[in-house]
DNA sequence: TGTACATCAGTGAACGCGCGTTCACTGATGTAC
DNA sequence: TGTACATCAGTGAACGCGCGTTCACTGATGTAC
């Protein structure tokens, strides 16, 4: 066994990247306060600098973070879904494109979440942020009828994100009506006709 | 003749409102800073609260304004593409997701540029995000083969929009290949078999 | 056309606030005997 | 088990910088005669 019981130092840095994982999707890159982070974690400010070596730093570890927790979040969900029949892509894209999911901005998609900001981060981040895009794409090459190529893995995130985003601007009044007709438009075209439902 | 030359004043005011245009697109919301735009029109910072009444009206401004430019911009080039022969659509898709207008960010589509950051930005500023959502929509409504809803503008907007930011997060190496999967999938699904071409 | 004056756009110094970062100190944890 | 001490996580005051905003002043534009 090499997992023992965490330390207090441990447990802190914990609350303190899931609170940055958080607060990065809540208020994007460049919206995270180390102060107000460290609130969240129920510490204060001063201590923050024995936990990550800057801001940036936490902020890189944070992306990873969301990433892993949303789609491990998502991986579950998917399940109950396919358990219950629907076809593992059916099962994805109305998951992701939920109100739910929508709603639920600060345990949701890092990918959508800050998708526009990603080009502007700084070059350690960026690295994380194609590769927390690249863990979307698997996530939905995992659930890929087969004939499908690797190729329409990417093409299928991409409107997955587009179509997530949309609905978060127009706002409650529309955005069921855009994760609808985004969800149906994608299963009409990728999803074959599935033996159940 | 309502339009008789412009004063100074409504020069200097144009070149801020042009460069904030630009800078939004560049450095996103939380990134443009009242001093930088002021120095890219050519003036000092003090002078900026002559012409708008905080930085917030600016960036509201210069949403509308980028949007604008884009969508004109956006125009003129699908006419080439359609007085060449090719569908309204696919004229505007290969518009959209060509490399030119991933690498011009300063002066292409602010949706794509922002929209992340467009749910938390203040109400004015959101208002007007969503009429440039709105107005992508519209014209891409304008590109639909007859007998397409206007709902599918919505999905198909939302689906250049991601497709051109996942082009952006992954960098030049992988952009290509991402905005010509997305294109053609577009296309397969929405342009009918064009008769030239 | 030329001069005197009023108006107005733009300048640059200064203010205040927020935030990332540092650091001397405190109080708690845990080890030695 | 209990006491004495060392280690270590966390505290909170302070620093410096960037940035939005203000304001007294300057120099240019344009009107009156």
């Amino acid at each position: 066994m090499t997992s023992t019981k965490p330390s207090r130092r441990e447990q802190s840095h914990e609350r303190i990247l899931d609170a940055a994982a958080r607060a990065v999707r809540r208020s994007g890159v460049a919206g995270v306060g180390v102060a107000e982070v460290m609130k969240e974690a129920g510490l204060t400010h001063g201590g923050f600098y024995a936990h990550f070596e800057s801001r940036d730093a936490l902020l890189t570890e944070a992306l990873e973070h969301a990433g892993g927790q949303s789609i491990a979040r998502l991986r579950e969900r998917m399940r109950v879904r396919t358990d219950a029949g629907e076809s593992p892509l059916r099962a994805l894209v109305c998951e992701y494109l939920s109100e739910p999911h929508m709603e639920a901005v600060e345990f949701g998609c890092p990918v959508a979440a800050i998708a526009s900001e990603m080009p502007r981060a700084p070059a350690a981040l960026l690295e994380v942020a194609r590769s927390r895009v690249r863990g979307l794409a698997a996530l939905v090459e995992t659930a890929l009828p087969s004939g499908l190529s690797a190729g329409s893995a990417l093409v299928i995130a991409s409107s997955l994100v587009g179509a997530l985003q949309m609905a978060r601007v127009l706002g409650p009044e529309d955005a069921g009506v855009v994760l609808k007709a985004c969800s149906e438009a994608l299963l009409a075209q990728y999803d074959r006709p599935a033996a159940a439902g």
